[in-house]
DNA sequence: ACCGATACCGAATCTTTTTTCGGTTATTAC
DNA sequence: GTAATAACCGAAAAAAGATTCGGTATCGGT
């Protein structure tokens, strides 16, 4: 994992928050994982644009704060399968509402997004 | 405002939500307009661990994504003063869910970042 | 006239995060 | 026995984001 070399506030609940689920694609591993998509690979072709690295990655972090749990530890056929912890199944209210004021305001953040675009 | 070399996809709800306030600082900015601090350095004095710089920034964003407004726009004295759009005040509620969510488990991720700090 | 406060901005320089890429191990399928 | 698939990991590089620092402009107080 990251080695960081400040220390960081976790002074308020938004911040320990963050922590935990403000990578770019936890919440959509969370998502899936939740969606019954518990492989690594299949979390990969489920999220197009991340790159499988990046998943195995956030992937261990969630693990490590316990949002997540693995079975199939070391045994082959390698065949892990991640699942929501207790611990992880708490942020799904949150998850739920994020995403859908997202869906509800994807056209005009995008619309503002293009603005951007065509003054340069 | 800073221009991204790649194209950005916001093809889920969770990806333009973190757009528009998944910046280090957003959140907390907005819940300091919300508190009735609505002044560059007031705001700065109140998120101690921001820079005045990154809240001028983050604030220049939230106004171009039309989350906030400006009051006092070039007269002098500058006393500009921000307040929260009809649509910032829709990012209220998943705000104090975020937060909430946090302050609950705070405890516990500084105990696992206790944990990765002793292991070094 | 000078100092302190307020509100900015630009640019260089970090730090953090993500991507790219190559490698390991072991199984199944042909 | 060779190829494909799965599940990783390490390290370098690139990109994104945050910080530092110095600058401008204007007012109000002394």
């Amino acid at each position: 994992m990251y080695n960081r070399k400040t220390d960081e506030e976790l002074d308020c609940g938004v911040r320990v928050a963050f922590k935990i689920f403000g990578g770019k694609w936890k919440l959509c591993i969370i998502d899936a994982i939740n969606k019954g998509i518990v492989r690594p690979t299949d979390i990969h072709r489920s999220i197009a644009s991340a790159t499988l690295r990046v998943i195995e990655i956030q992937l261990a972090e969630l693990l490590f704060y316990g949002v997540v749990e693995k079975s199939a530890e070391d045994i082959y056929p390698k065949k892990s399968e991640y699942k929501l912890t207790p611990f992880g199944e708490t942020i799904l209210p949150l998850l739920t509402q994020i995403d859908k004021w997202g869906t509800v305001h994807s056209d005009f953040v995008k619309q503002r997004q293009d603005e951007l675009q065509d003054a340069e």
